[in-house]
DNA sequence: CTATAATAGTCCGACATCGGACTAAGGGGG
DNA sequence: CCCCCTTAGTCCGATGTCGGACTATTATAG
């Protein structure tokens, strides 16, 4: 019963349930406390393409435009980014990281790798490639 | 890139999404319309194990007891279950499904149905056994 | 048997999320 | 150059979710 492959749906809601914890407690105990995942979601995508727009952050986290007006306003009255007008096309706003921001990296890069470390645990590579690669294909069917 | 095993986070976390977008349009579809998933495996755990306390129902579907005081009083609203006071131990509710929740039945199956279709697209088998029996042990390793 | 601990459940405030309505700005055709 | 369509973003109400405080009931230890 257990692993026969109509489960997989409910597979996959506990892993992101339980890598969304352990990411809140690692925020959590780094005192970003108040940030949840998504946020780091967030931050990682402006370490990673630099300046983005509101709806270039929204395809990247995959939230909608209304959820990340809210994400992005808490992240930036924590201080971590800030929010200034297109001068080219004023309907746009340029979000990017501050100094403050910039530090976080360090801290988001190591909870990415423990997270890794922790999911996978002994997992020999082959079986670890193999399993993304499947999920791969599973998320391009759709 | 894709295919790195870093990616697995991400990978299931759009998975999860999609699967959730899908059921949540089928419910809509057959008039179960305001019902979303988690409504769905609550039912479903009633169809499986017959009456339930608060507390099972929680432990089955993962959430915490705060929220499942507001999924079952959203189901009993729409005539799906009820609840009773356990004579034997009146700290426990037993909920049990009502004849209308009972009819549910074919239709969540028939979305389930559709669903493992949906997401293993042409997928072979052998495929599908490996990635779940691999998708299970991250589960258990956590 | 009474005081304390454990357990089931609710209530409350916070917040991520969504859909849809709305505003503001830009682009294109007549 | 003006009207209309598109596009970026916000606002609002609804709701799922959580953590923690709280109540009520039952179990247990002395």
């Amino acid at each position: 019963m257990r692993n026969e492959p109509e489960m997989i749906i409910h597979l996959i809601g506990r892993l992101r349930e339980k890598a969304n914890r352990f990411i809140t407690a690692e925020l959590e105990r780094r005192s970003m406390g108040g940030l949840k995942p998504v946020h780091g979601d967030v931050l990682f995508a402006l370490f990673k393409y630099g300046n983005l727009s509101m709806k270039q952050i929204a395809e990247i986290v995959d939230r909608k435009k209304s959820t990340v007006t809210t994400l992005v306003e808490k992240i930036i009255k924590a201080g971590y980014a800030e929010k200034n007008i297109d001068d080219n096309d004023n309907r746009f706003f340029i979000i990017s990281l501050t100094d403050k921001g910039r530090g976080l990296k360090d801290d988001l890069i190591d909870i990415s790798d423990k997270m890794i470390k922790k999911v996978y645990k002994d997992m020999p590579t082959e079986e670890r490639v193999q399993l993304v690669s499947s999920l791969a294909k599973l998320n391009d069917n759709w």
